[in-house]
DNA sequence: GTGAAAGCGCTAACAG
DNA sequence: CTGTTAGCGCTTTCAC
């Protein structure tokens, strides 16, 4: 069906190849009533450009690789859906690369991997999005790439990030304002950066508020489900308990939850507990869990939109996006339990 | 770096071009020697051949189309993986692509893909497996694809299935085997052939054991956790309750436990409860959820090898490979609650 | 503003 | 068994 090429759209314009092909990619210096044309016919004929040829001939592929490594697969799909949005619009193809950071081959991953599908940029996802020995490759290398949920380095190329760090905040604040002053915490995957910043959220609020942190109830999960049945059973099986675990994402709550239904421990009236990520777990739950939603695909968008810019200005500022997360209230938290005393 | 094409290879092993060619595409008539010279020198120089030269000269793209629509990313995930896996080794992109089935531009959408971003072949997965529209089209048009999980005129194109119906017939059985009489089944959407599937596999175990269906405790779901709680509620505020309910996936499932829980009606104790699909949060939820492991990533590779050959082999013949999913005991299921009764 | 020629890196078709 | 000659459909260069 589609043998249109620009051949025949040239010939039907009566104009030259290079004039369709001026049209095609905006460029300047073709008057208005001959773009006019070829874009008219190139419509009519529904002419769509090869993508193939097109990318021989000025040797980009117009494909973009999505790198990740990150065991939620909530959030890659979300982070898909945004990337894959963007490149539908603007005509690219964008390639999933799942990749193992830690692997001392990860580098030579990505290498292979960009020269042989001649990847023209790279969205990066934490963790991998402060690997340094990755980010020194692609700059070294000359590679566009943006980041999402970078930390570190923001001004050595794109990123968009979210405020991790002041939504932490707020949630801590939120349990504070609840009237809880003993409050444990799941910290979690040590590699990812997005651990650091919640935790110090968390810190924060306690200071600010004259709240002391005790550190045995800092416990260290890895954003599993797994680590935070462990972390809980430590926090829980203490003859002095929080009155409330604020947990570094859904999973570990969920795991916090499961420990205390074990330990018959009643959520939220003995217990508040909090999550991070708006995972769908925290609504299948019982009681549902009070979590931080993060635009993850907007975020994709912007940074699929940031890569494509750049691809096109390869000398343009480095931008940083900050997106807003939100709290979201639900049943697992909620003022602590006052001792019927005296 | 890669300034390396065809040309240098062929120069280095003073050969013509198209040996080389040859070579790399495993043609016959080249000798052996020449073969092992072309060979040595490629991997010498780190050669790769130029996908979009190659594509565009011999028209193909060494794309190959993912087609979608379904909630659950779990699924889709674990697809992915396995298509993924086999295209990196088999030198082919994969092009992901979610589409709305409910949509009546589906054909429209898939046909614009396909032309636009030149793909060798699709893979289907449920529901557009069994979409006679889309279906047709890709017949008619000639475009080699392969379907996961279709249960409709198998012999139009090859198939990779997982014996759902037999699966939920063991499940079935297993019930009745714990003493359960009284079950219930939640009916998973309709627009997906499975959830017929696991129906009939239900039903059939039902008649085998000579057990009556009670058609008060059967109900129609569709796969989401919003709809086996309704369905739950439905069920489990009757006077006369199953003892058992047989869910058409874990997030229904989970949706069913979470009623139970409300009701105070205690499982495994009082009421079992299984699933389908051994989604997470089938181990996330407590008690954990009994229920079926479908081998979806190695339905996935299969699936894409068998488009890779057929992409070779364009006149050869349809297959149906079935791959055995497998029952998961967990903590949702046990005997019946016996009254003490007399 | 527009066009002609050359070529991106590879394969197809044929010739030897 | 191997090489030659043409392109694939587009962009680039440079001329007009």
């Amino acid at each position: 069906m589609s043998k249109i090429t620009i051949n025949v759209v040239a010939a039907r314009a009566n104009v030259s190849k290079k004039t369709v092909s001026r049209v095609l990619n905006n460029e300047p210096n073709v008057s208005d009533k001959t773009r006019k044309k070829v874009t008219d016919i190139a419509e009519e004929l529904g002419y769509k450009p090869n993508p193939l040829a097109r990318g021989l001939a000025s040797n980009q592929s117009f494909i973009l690789g999505l790198l990740y490594d990150n065991p939620n697969t909530n959030y890659i799909n979300n982070i898909q859906a945004g990337a894959l949005q963007v490149c539908q619009d603007k005509d690219y193809h964008l390639l999933i690369h799942p990749c193992k950071a830690s692997s001392d081959q990860l580098v030579n991953n990505v290498k292979e991997l960009i020269s042989h599908s001649r990847l023209d940029g790279l969205v990066l996802t934490p963790p991998l999005s402060d690997f340094p020995e990755l980010i020194d490759f692609l700059l070294t290398s000359k590679t566009p790439f943006v980041r999402i949920g970078a930390t570190e380095n923001l001004n050595c190329s794109s990123a968009v990030v979210s405020n991790d760090e002041q939504t932490s905040y707020e949630m801590t604040q939120y349990l504070i304002s609840l009237g809880h002053t003993a409050i444990g915490f799941v910290k979690g995957h040590p590699q990812h950066n997005s651990a650091t910043e919640r935790f110090q959220g968390f810190q924060r609020a306690l200071k600010t508020a004259n709240i002391k942190l005790h550190e045995k109830w800092l416990q260290q999960g890895d954003y599993t489900f797994d680590s935070g049945e462990h972390c809980a059973r430590q926090i829980l099986t203490m003859n002095e308990k929080p009155s409330a675990i604020f947990c570094s994402n859904d999973y570990m709550a969920a795991g916090v939850l499961k420990v205390a239904n074990q330990l018959e421990i009643s959520v939220p009236h003995q217990l508040s507990v909090t999550g991070f990520d708006d995972a769908p777990i925290s609504r299948y739950i019982w009681p549902t869990i009070s979590t931080i939603q993060q635009p993850v695909e907007a975020m994709a968008r912007q940074a699929t939109s940031l890569l494509i810019e750049k691809l096109k200005i390869p000398d343009g500022e480095e931008t940083t996006v900050v997106l807003e997360s939100q709290l979201i209230k639900r049943e697992s938290s909620a003022p602590p339990f006052k001792r019927i005393s005296r």
